[in-house]
RNA sequence: GGGGGGAUUCCAGAGCGGUCAAAUGGGACGGACUGUAAAUCCGUUACUUCGGUUUCGAAGGUUCGAAUCCUUCUCCCCCCA
């Protein structure tokens, strides 16, 4: 199976410029996908992006990752409302070094001739100034057919407008694909299906500069099934970062997704084959409750992420939390154990002096840790139900907890509603 | 340069002197049901030492009393030139 009917049957082809297919049928081809530098960390929307390029390089293409230091400096208006604020240069800086060395875990850089390249489109926009940006690249492009492109044209429409620095990234973007194509031979850019309009005005400008030609092609947006946004969880943004989305928290963003997500996103995000995963979903399909398809989603992908290690600790953490792990188990290990079992959930420090009087569960989870931004709003979870401490429902606001309450003589599991675990040490 | 409209709690959006911590919808969170799913139903959605305290772009003022009236300021939008 070639890499475009590979990208179809998977659902993750959405545009596609005519003549591309026949152009990588030719043999080895070398495409780009540009991230942008606006966090230190991808997180699991770009995670498309990433598989879309080892897919790329595992047909026999050459896949190059572009990093944005150029136009990330601008800021991409695509599917934004609101003028972005810029980065500074110090932060941009910090961003790319992230998400470079993320690329890095995915994509194969010693395998001969289709080894994958990272680039940064600041080298070559460091030193072009800008008359030779207007005179080179502004001329060939004309501002009707900007204007044209839908992100622009939503913007000119709305109240908040839109600044020249935006409106002139298109052009940036399209230069990007134009330098690649002129000196590393970069014949096709992916993107997300809000990047083609991007990805065309660097076909076009490539076109109009020199007569070449070059490809794009995208993918879809993904959205749950229920129309929301892809990728968010309670906490925020799910990151590809372990220091920002612990492995147990990326196990469970997968792990709940529900039947209709996860069989989508079981063939966008693994390299399970048709067959395997058809018969993951039959699976599924005969016993739901047992959870077939989610366990295998967010099991391939986690490890992927995090290695095989983390996702053995996800994995025991996810069984005593949600499987029948008791208390008495807890009280068996040793405190090396607990930590263990509750690496990748947030924990909270108490000196023992301070604990030693006791306190009441409002002081406990809204002031002495942050499971609450307020006792006011523990206080209502606590009343609503919707608050346990040890595996045991705290009746009342006014219940106090000592030390005779902890485990191990040091810890407190809480539980605030039922998917969200803490742990208070107190040493 | 001239004229007009607007800024309300996470968002949208009512309120236009007291009954307003502020309608309604959305979102979010919690509960029930379940499969750590979906759908559905219910609850919560400023802070609090539960006495109160601070909120309606900012600062002043009128009033017993203001999100609501007046003054100045900041920002945004629209129309004309």
């Amino acid at each position: 199976m070639n890499f475009v009917e590979e990208l179809r049957w998977r659902g993750l082809l959405h545009d596609i410029m005519p003549g591309t297919e026949e152009e990588l049928a030719k043999g080895m081809a070398s495409g780009y996908i540009g991230f942008d530098p606006t966090a230190d960390s991808l997180h699991v929307g770009s995670l498309l992006q990433i598989m879309t390029l080892v897919r790329f390089q595992q047909a026999g293409h050459k896949p190059f990752a572009l990093v944005g230091g150029a136009t990330g400096m601008v800021g991409d208006p695509s599917g934004k409302s609101q003028e972005r604020n810029l980065l500074s240069e110090e932060i941009l800086n910090h961003n790319l070094n992230g998400i470079q060395k993320q690329l890095e875990r995915f994509l194969d850089f010693d395998c001969g001739a289709n080894s994958a390249e990272i680039v940064n489109n600041y080298d070559w926009f460091k030193s072009f100034t800008f008359l030779d940006f207007i005179r080179d690249v502004g001329k060939h492009i004309t501002v009707n057919y900007m204007m044209a492109k839908d992100s622009v044209k939503k913007r000119l429409e709305s109240e908040v407008g839109m600044s020249f620095t935006e409106f002139s990234y298109q052009l940036v973007q399209g230069y990007d694909f134009y330098y690649l194509w002129k000196h590393k031979n970069c014949v096709l850019q992916m993107g997300g299906s809000d990047q083609w309009g991007n990805i065309v005005t660097g076909t076009e400008f490539i076109r109009r500069k020199d007569g070449g030609q070059a490809f794009a092609l995208t993918s879809p947006l993904i959205k749950k099934s229920d129309g929301t946004k892809f990728g968010k969880t309670e906490g925020g943004n799910v990151w590809l970062d372990p220091k920002k989305t612990s492995p147990y928290q990326f196990y469970q963003f997968w792990l709940n997704s529900s039947d209709d997500d996860a069989a989508n996103y079981i063939k966008i995000f693994t390299f399970l084959n048709e067959d395997e995963i058809n018969k993951i979903i039959a699976e599924h399909a005969a016993a739901p409750h047992l959870r077939v398809l989610q366990k295998a989603l967010a099991k391939d992908i986690t490890e992927r992420v995090h290695g095989f290690d983390a996702l053995e600790t996800a994995l025991k953490t996810t069984d005593f939390l949600f499987g029948n792990g008791s208390l008495e188990f807890l009280n068996s290990l040793d405190d090396e154990g607990v930590l263990q079992v509750f690496e990748g959930i947030t924990q909270f420090e108490i000196s023992k002096e301070e604990f030693s009087a006791g306190y009441d569960v409002l002081t406990l989870l809204a002031d002495k840790t942050a499971v609450f931004p307020s006792k006011g709003e523990a206080k209502k979870m606590i009343v609503g139900g919707g608050v346990s401490v040890n595996r045991e429902k705290v009746p009342a606001p006014e219940k106090v907890f000592m030390t005779s309450d902890l485990i191990n003589e040091k810890f407190l599991v809480v539980q605030k509603g039922k998917k969200n675990y803490f742990l208070v040490i107190v040493k």
